[in-house]
DNA sequence: GATCCAACTTACAGCGCTGTAAACAACCTG
DNA sequence: CAGGTTGTTTACAGCGCTGTAAGTTGGATC
């Protein structure tokens, strides 16, 4: 099946291949006889306009860039889902890039080596401090996801980190837990994004007049489950004892869980366990996680309005909008009479 | 900043645009002196190739468009993740497209009233039957996925559904498992991929010469773990008592521990639990599910094999792949010694 | 030194669409 | 009925790139 082309509709119609246009685009002036006939030629021929030729026409895209470390960790596929539905609201369509953790990634992504791709950009960075970003020009809309630390040359989205860990520590210690545990630092995690959790977690042990301990604060090499369990394992080993703790995120928690589970501590009745993102793998786990919940369909929706404004033209440094969190209550952690000692 | 195009290096430099373009791609046959000197025009202005332009002029997209029912879904995102990496592996770009389990959107994909967007499609459909998509005409290549019944007008990858099922069932018979419910019909869902799963249930019992029990066989309003805890809590609620049960996925297998452990049955010592999809929802449940596991990289791989031989012009009626798959046994249907009832 | 060849470079016509400006038509005014 | 309006359609020049065919150059050949 040959391509067909505007110019083809125009011939059969008899018209100019701009009244097509119009006819296809729903311009108002047009006579409705003059309208029934070309598309009349359009159904006859099966003719589609052809994005790319409009796209170059046009010099606008319809489509937007979605960057983040892995699609299939749960917070990230949630979180694509709502931009992805958002986007779609807006007209947009998602391109998904996934950087995988890795450095050169994240850069390829803004050093873009190619333009007209996609009108704006959506980046959740890991490995790229906001300096790094700042330095590269850029001459693509972009917004910034995560906690990296407020850059001035790009728009930013992201919750109240230091309040949510606060959040979530008040709910440990109103339960009656005293030897609260962090577990969220990962080597080459330099986003702020970490500090930030642990700020909110002193800050919520000292507003409460608890001490310090640093022997509460477990890192893992890397993001996943098994690196979380074998941190906490390895704490137990070595005779740390805790009776409540809170994760980086829900599947570092699915890992306390199973290192927990596994240690012969019960959860919560031993240790409360918090975790963080409000992710369906923290809901199903068993017990079902307690977690700070980021508003991830506010976050999306944010993100995409930014977005939509700096690609309308809106010019001027770069904006930062806090989105609103709750901590969703479960099992791992629930509310109510404090805990016996 | 202005856009700077192939022309003005071109200006710059002092040679012809095609020069430049060939310096881009590394076209061999460029003196060193000739590429040293437009490569300074261009790292001077900062130029970047547009591709929409390149596009049009060439007719070649480079990007793939994947359509899926939720990107949210464990299985899906997975399976997202391993098109992404095999795509970008062969020079592509993927769009993502949620259809969200909804017929009207699952027809928007194939019926695409624009062209020239991607330059091919991995679909997955739950709605649509073969028979819907073989009658639109299409002029996008396109490779089914999951268990739609056999379509001839388009390439399709799947794993073998009936053995998959069978497999389930002989790994819980062999524990000496001897009621083994099955959880799977979904309203609505009529891509026989049930069917086939039910199928296999089916042949595994019989070929042990177990009889069958349709009260065993429980169905599910919708897709998420709610629906399926539901079914299983109804089932239990009626007084149908069984010791294994293998369910359509990893998330239906996951409402059926929580339905499980609400009612206080042991998982595994009381009731086996098998899942599909061997996801990380079903890898850190707790019980961890033993579940059938298609092997999704290749999965991944042989869909863009396909779909890159249609791309580059194979014509023919339509190609069926069987992609392996095994069984990842985990604590919620261990294997060994049969338990003793 | 004339001839030929291979290696390199250039000019230019599209790719299929849209925006602009201009043309045309029909309809009002006074 | 000339002149002004509004409404509708057309012609055509791009958008930025690549493929093709034609042109140029330097050196090997006899």
């Amino acid at each position: 099946m040959k391509k067909v082309r505007l110019a083809d509709v125009a011939k059969v119609a008899g018209v100019s291949m701009k009244t097509v246009s119009n006819v296809v685009h729903n311009y108002p002036h047009v006579t409705p006889e003059m309208r029934r006939k070309v598309q009349l030629a359009i159904d006859e021929l099966g003719y589609k306009p052809n994005l790319t030729a409009r796209r170059l026409a046009t010099g606008k895209t319809g489509m937007i860039a979605l960057a983040i470390p892995e699609i299939d960790h749960p917070y990230f596929s949630e979180l694509s889902r709502y931009i992805a539905e958002e986007a779609s609201l807006r007209g947009y369509r998602v391109l998904v890039e996934q950087t995988l953790n890795n450095l050169a990634a994240e850069q390829a992504v803004l050093n873009d080596r190619e333009a007209g791709l996609v009108d704006g950009v959506i980046f959740h960075p890991v490995r790229m401090q906001s300096m790094d970003i700042a330095m590269l020009r850029r001459d693509v809309p972009l917004v910034l996801l995560g906690e990296s630390t407020m850059p001035v040359t790009a728009d930013h989205v992201m919750i109240d980190n230091v309040a949510a860990a606060r959040d979530g520590v008040r709910h440990l210690l109103a339960q009656g837990r005293r030897r609260i545990a962090f577990l969220g630092l990962v080597a080459g995690d330099i986003t702020g994004s970490t500090d930030q959790r642990l700020l909110g977690y002193q800050q919520g042990l000292l507003e409460a007049k608890m001490p310090l301990d640093p022997h509460l604060v477990f890192s893992a090499p890397d993001f996943s489950p098994e690196d979380s369990a074998e941190a906490v394992q390895r704490a137990l080993a070595s005779g740390i004892s805790f009776d409540g703790i809170i994760c980086r995120d829900d599947r570092f928690a699915t890992g306390a869980l199973h290192a927990l589970r596994n240690a012969g501590s019960r959860v919560p009745e031993d240790v409360a366990v918090v975790g963080w993102d409000d992710t369906e793998l923290g809901r199903w786990a068993a017990p079902s996680l307690t977690s700070i919940a980021p508003d991830k369909r506010e976050l999306a929706a944010t993100a995409l309005e930014m977005l939509g404004e700096r690609i309308d033209g809106l010019q001027g440094i770069g904006r930062h909008r806090i989105v609103s969190h709750s901590l969703s209550i479960r099992e791992s952690a629930p509310a109510g009479a404090p805990v016996l000692l």
